[in-house]
DNA sequence: AGTTTCGGCGCC
DNA sequence: AAAGGGCGCCGAAACT
């Protein structure tokens, strides 16, 4: 019973089960089962399940209590592999990979459908057209050839390999949610914002504001137009060109104070006041819907609550149930280790090699100690800083660290010029937007100009007049947000199977943080398993590296403790 | 009236 | 002090 079978759900409400050999092929007959649960509960020795798509069947089978331990997404690997051979644009549905297959018309992928609060939405329709066993082990096996055609087979196996796990953890994070106490939350809105008046107006406190901001003024303004307010900042005789925060923090008036004030309190009420909650909590838990490699780089992305974006001063309302903790860990400095990692830099490396502050050692060496000069000069590499300051930091930076620069600029080069870049793993950036004409050329499917699934086309920087430049710097950051997504994914499987058998479960993820809710006894075993994974996932990712990815985990019962 | 874009800001 | 990467979300403004 050991090893991958196949998983295909039927028209009539049924699956079809085959097991596979080690050919990838069938090993065995069809089977037919009437309860998807049941065909899955009844092979617990199955090592790997073949699927078209987790949020498909995951979803149903954690309804009914089953988990799997490993499974294969077939459409996630295509996306993948789509990307990797520069087919960025194609339909990456399975049956889209069966036409191709078969020289067939390919079928456009469905359109994304937009997240409602407590509806399930996923990459694909969850209720595409059911695919036979046979088709789906055509593909898969089509998959396999394909990935060992990589230039590095090995790392395509281990990225498709976790984007699949990522795939099953989304969604048990999605069923677990992250246990949230609304009356905590009420009571923080009570006293950051003042009552509600009735008629869903402003609270009290933002009325107070915005009529403390039109005081200093000596007329109405409302203080949540930017355009009104520029334009009372002109009469005042101070040009400001944007309320930004940063530039109204540099005028001298009566009004900035109580402006920045409202700004803050005003995106906490319409982003995460009574009606977010209202909307994305129910039963002691808050649940967006975790969607993996939902970004071009691996990051994950949240629909829904603005899962990834929650406020510090909010998460005072995250709160572990009564005798459960929260275990909050968060990678230190993961950008800057990964760099080292696939760069090979040896100062950096040397540097990395080390638990304690990175960036404190990176100015030790080329900064005179200065540890804001070297956090900044760091992150503009990362980030291509290409202005002021940060080219001189940055110029520091590469005399110290060469071919740590020398990485991300040779990606920011290959990004300008239209050259694919690709993760440590494989995962690859999408090139550079093309005219719909060179797209038929070179894919033979027409690509409308004004195709409403933008999903259909390459990624395009926000103003064509800096294209190539934009193009440069988001290549130099993909390679490195894009490598430690990859580091992070397989830390968090790992994390996964350690967990295995506890009571503890995975209920939040943040590009380089996670949260494990568990009870009071676990803390322990779960901290450990935590340092482990991390470690793990660096050896897995990048072989042998003296780099270092230490974890500050912090055990507490209310997330705003944890930092 | 319905849909898309923009400005601003939250997180990493 | 201010600038560079990735996202989501909201209301208002701008459009069809």
């Amino acid at each position: 019973m050991a090893g991958r079978w196949a998983l295909a759900p039927a028209e009539d409400g049924g699956v079809d089960v085959a097991p596979l050999g080690p050919d990838g092929l069938p090993s065995g007959p069809v089977r037919r089962e009437a309860d998807l649960a049941e065909a899955v509960r009844s092979r617990p020795g199955v090592a790997r399940w073949v699927w078209r798509s987790t949020a498909e069947v995951y979803p149903r089978l954690l309804a009914t209590g089953v988990r799997v331990e490993r499974a294969y997404d077939v459409e996630a690997a295509e996306t993948l592999l789509l990307g990797h051979e520069g087919r960025y644009g194609e339909p990456r549905s399975a049956a889209a990979a069966l036409a191709r297959l078969r020289g067939g018309p390919v079928p456009p992928d469905p359109p994304q459908r937009h997240a409602d609060p407590g509806a399930q939405s996923s990459l694909f329709d969850p209720q595409a057209a059911p695919l036979s066993p046979a088709d789906l082990l055509a593909v898969y096996a089509e998959q396999q050839r394909r990935t060992d055609a990589t230039a590095h087979p090995d790392r395509m196996r281990l990225l498709t390999a976790a984007e699949s796990a990522g795939m099953l953890i989304a969604a048990e994070m999605n069923r677990a949610g992250l246990p949230w106490r609304a009356d905590v939350h009420r009571a923080l809105l009570h006293d950051l914002l003042g009552e509600r008046y009735a008629g869903g107006g402003e609270p009290r406190r933002l009325a107070e504001l915005a009529d403390e901001v039109s005081a200093a003024f000596g007329r109405r303004v409302r203080p949540d137009l930017p355009a009104d307010v520029v334009k009372a900042f002109a009469q005042a005789g101070i040009k400001v060109t944007s309320t930004r925060r940063w530039e109204l923090g540099s005028v001298d008036h009566p009004a900035v104070k109580p402006l920045l004030e409202y700004k803050k309190l005003y995106r906490i009420w319409v982003a995460h006041g009574w009606s977010w909650l209202q909307d994305w909590v129910r039963d002691g838990r808050f649940r967006p819907e975790f969607l993996a490699g939902g970004t071009v780089t691996g990051r994950w992305v949240t629909h829904g609550g603005g899962a990834l974006q929650i406020p510090k001063v909010i998460r005072r309302a995250a709160v572990a149930d009564p005798g459960w903790r929260l275990v909050v860990a968060d990678a230190d400095q993961m950008e800057p280790r990964v760099l080292a990692a696939i760069s090979r830099d040896p100062g950096l490396m040397e540097v990395a090699g080390r638990e304690s502050d990175l960036y404190q050692a990176v100015s030790e060496r080329a900064f005179s100690g200065d540890r804001d000069r070297a956090k900044i000069a760091v992150l503009g590499a990362v980030y291509g800083q290409t202005s002021g300051d940060g080219l001189k930091n940055l110029a520091a930076l590469r005399r110290r660290f060469p071919k740590a620069v020398a990485y991300v600029d040779e990606a920011a080069r290959a990004g300008e010029e239209g050259r694919l870049v690709r993760t440590w793993l494989g995962r690859t950036c999408p090139p550079a937007a093309r005219t719909t004409d060179d797209a038929v050329e070179e894919t033979g499917i027409p690509v409308a100009r004004d195709e409403p699934d933008s999903e259909a086309r390459p990624w395009v920087p926000g103003h064509a007049s800096t294209d190539a430049r934009a193009r440069g710097r988001f290549a130099r950051n993909f390679v490195v947000q894009g490598s430690a997504a990859d580091w992070a994914l397989l830390m968090l499987a790992g994390l996964r199977r350690a967990l295995t058998g506890m009571a503890a479960e995975l209920v939040f993820f943040q590009h380089d943080e996670v949260i494990v809710h568990c009870p009071e006894e676990e803390t322990e075993a779960v901290t450990a398993a935590i340092r482990e994974a991390a470690e793990q996932a660096g050896r897995i990712a990048f072989g042998q590296t003296p780099v270092r990815f230490p974890f500050t985990t912090a055990v507490v019962e209310c997330y705003a403790d944890a930092k």
